[in-house]
DNA sequence: TCAAATGTCTCTATAATAGAACCGTAATTG
DNA sequence: CAATTACGGTTCTATTATAGAGACATTTGA
């Protein structure tokens, strides 16, 4: 059982996202379909602990410094800049495109490292982004190697379109999923985003469940050719191959194991 | 007013920290002094929103990842990397010690960006670390700024001494803040941790108000003799005035303001 | 100049929470 | 190896905090 007043206030923390950066209290009650005295309430208490702040003339609320705090503690239990970093470096700099590590939470993929491209156009992203993990190739590479049972409640859980080549038949991911746990790789074309390829590979922890993948993305018209595919998945497989061996010597703690 | 229920789980949520990341439900409440049924309802409510998660193993809790999400929202607010970094970097390249920025936030300083001395032997701080705005010279700086009832209030909500160098009577910190604002800087050896020496300068917003602070500190070792330190607030002025342009021209909207 | 929208506050029926007691399991210890 | 302690999780009900409507003073904008 869990508690309702808490439940709702973390709901309206995730209001503020990167897009909609700020509220007033009415206007974040009329999206939310809440009266807006309960926003209020909700609102003033996370400002009281410095989890929100408000505009002392607007009066509007965002996100405040509290969370720098959590989300470095976070980063620095991840320990990724060190080693992983540095591989995903090269890797981006050998395939010329952005390289990021997605991190299984709960039914999304979290990014939680980035490596990017050199060059003027590239596939961009943010740290902490969240994607539902029936989308693009670095989540369904994560989805494909998760048990069954979790597959289903994944999809249960809803499989959004947000693009028309979004897989969101059941059978037809199912089927999808297969073929990529086979190969070992998944590679997509504008799932995520119209205009984005991708490819990815899986990392494991030390119960061979997998915990995350690694992936690289670019641009669509720079997508490889059904010739250059297989190189460009050997290039992957050996930065993850490195990942991977440094999960397994330092007995990667943290998340799912 | 305040949610009972919120506050008291965003009470126990500031228990994960660096020192202690992760707690079981009795250890928590043991802690805290608290039913064991309480502290788990709010865990629990807390990791089914991914705020924290729980070790399938061990049981206990640690942060989420949706911190990370959170973390760099606040960051890429702050847009401090572009063009605010930079500066501190020349500085601390200019002085060879480490350079920071810390942000007002209620009755504390937050550490929102640092550029680390290339010595060997550097003071070395995490973002989003907090600290009473009593202690050392970058909190200092900022308070010497405030409007006396401000200062009143910090001092109020409680002068813990954490060294021996530590001001904690209000008197002898008014009269210290005093000097700080006529001078326009602040100089202190020990406050903050018994081997560490910083110089700080004040920010302001474009209503004048104190919103944050520019300090270099270093090991208390190498602390600049009193011919040299005049020189040294020289070069931390200079570089304060190009962060205080930018923040000037680009109506620094965040914060305060 | 008037009307609509805003953040904040007050009130009370109602619904959610606190906290003790309990459960089965896992770890610890004599 | 048996007994004890400690653990996360659950159930229960008296008590307490919350929901939600409404009012208020200001501000905004037509």
């Amino acid at each position: 059982m869990t508690l309702k007043t808490l439940d709702n206030s973390l709901e309206v923390l995730k209001y503020f996202s990167k897009e909609n950066p700020t509220w007033g209290v009415r206007e974040l009650a009329k999206e939310m379909n809440i009266s807006h005295s309960i926003i209020y309430r909700i609102l003033a208490t996370f400002e009281n602990q410095g989890f929100l702040i408000q505009h002392p003339e607007t009066k509007k609320y965002e996100l405040g410094l509290r969370f720098l705090e959590y989300g470095q503690m976070v980063k620095d239990k991840l320990n990724l800049s060190d080693f992983v970093l540095p591989i995903m470096k090269n890797l981006a700099e050998a395939i010329k495109e952005s390289v990021f590590l997605t991190w299984l939470d709960g039914t999304d993929g979290v990014t939680v490292e980035i490596a990017e491209s050199s060059q003027t156009i590239k596939f961009s992203v943010s740290i902490g982004t969240r994607t539902p993990l029936h989308i693009g190739a670095s989540c369904k590479t994560i989805m494909a190697f998760l048990p069954d049972e979790r597959k289903k409640e994944i999809m249960d859980h809803g499989m959004k379109k947000i693009t028309p080549e979004t897989i969101t038949e059941p059978d037809k991911m199912l089927a999808d999923l297969e073929k990529i746990k086979q190969q070992g790789w998944c590679f997509t074309t504008g799932e995520y985003s119209h205009s984005v390829f991708g490819v990815g590979v899986p990392l494991f922890n030390s119960k061979k469940e997998v915990i995350a993948s690694l992936t690289i993305a670019g641009p669509i018209y720079r997508k490889p050719t059904e010739e250059k595919l297989p190189e460009m998945v050997n290039v992957l497989q050996y930065g993850a191959m490195n990942i991977q061996r440094y999960f397994d010597q330092y007995s990667f703690k943290l998340y799912h194991e």
